[in-house]
DNA sequence: TAAAGTAGTTTATTTTATAAACCTAATGTT
DNA sequence: AACATTAGGTTTATAAAATAAACTACTTTA
């Protein structure tokens, strides 16, 4: 009846995160804060959680002198969206 | 960019029960239970919630001499449902 | 050169989700 | 009759998450 939902992408700020990864080639932390509305904490935490998953590939250097944290996403983390998406759908009826 | 996702539906248990619920009249605890593959324990506590959030209504009684409870949906229920999928389609896209 | 800002990370706290243990009554079982 | 088992839950304890607050390291500006 009901497909389970992938923990990792069933948060709030993980789904905005990989949701705007799909719509970009990258982004980065900055700009995905903004967008998102996250904390650095927060999002710090979550863009970690992702990579680990090998949702994301996070690349860490310096535009200048200031860090700069980049990130897109993998084709494991495309193919886990649609799923998730997919998952959805089962409790969401034809209301979408 | 992206809508709040209501933390109370945005359960993957309590998005099933009011998800369930949307489509049937009433349901009972067992049945509900064995659709949505919860336990029991689980249920109990997440069928609290969604009754003091006043999404459901859940009534207590016997049946023949065993107890038996029975949920329904309320119309704050049906809204935040429906407002819940809407935030939803924020993070989807055209996906869906 | 001191204060303030940028770009994050780490740590601590609060919430959640979940399972495990428990309760009460009814129904077999010997 | 006594005991175990099942049904239908509830309560409590634990693990996992989300989040904010505090911190780090460096840079820019006054």
């Amino acid at each position: 009846m009901f497909k389970e939902l992938n923990p990792l992408l069933h948060s709030e700020l993980r789904l905005a995160v990989v949701s705007l990864l799909m719509t970009v080639e990258s982004a980065d932390f900055v700009y995905i804060k903004e967008r998102t509305n996250a904390t650095a904490g927060n999002l710090s935490v979550q863009l970690d959680k992702l990579q680990k998953a090998g949702y994301i590939t996070v690349v860490k250097g310096f535009k200048g002198k200031k860090p700069h944290t980049t990130c897109s996403i993998t084709p494991e983390g495309i193919s886990a969206f649609e799923e998730y998406v997919m998952a959805l759908k089962s409790y969401l009826g034809d209301r979408i």
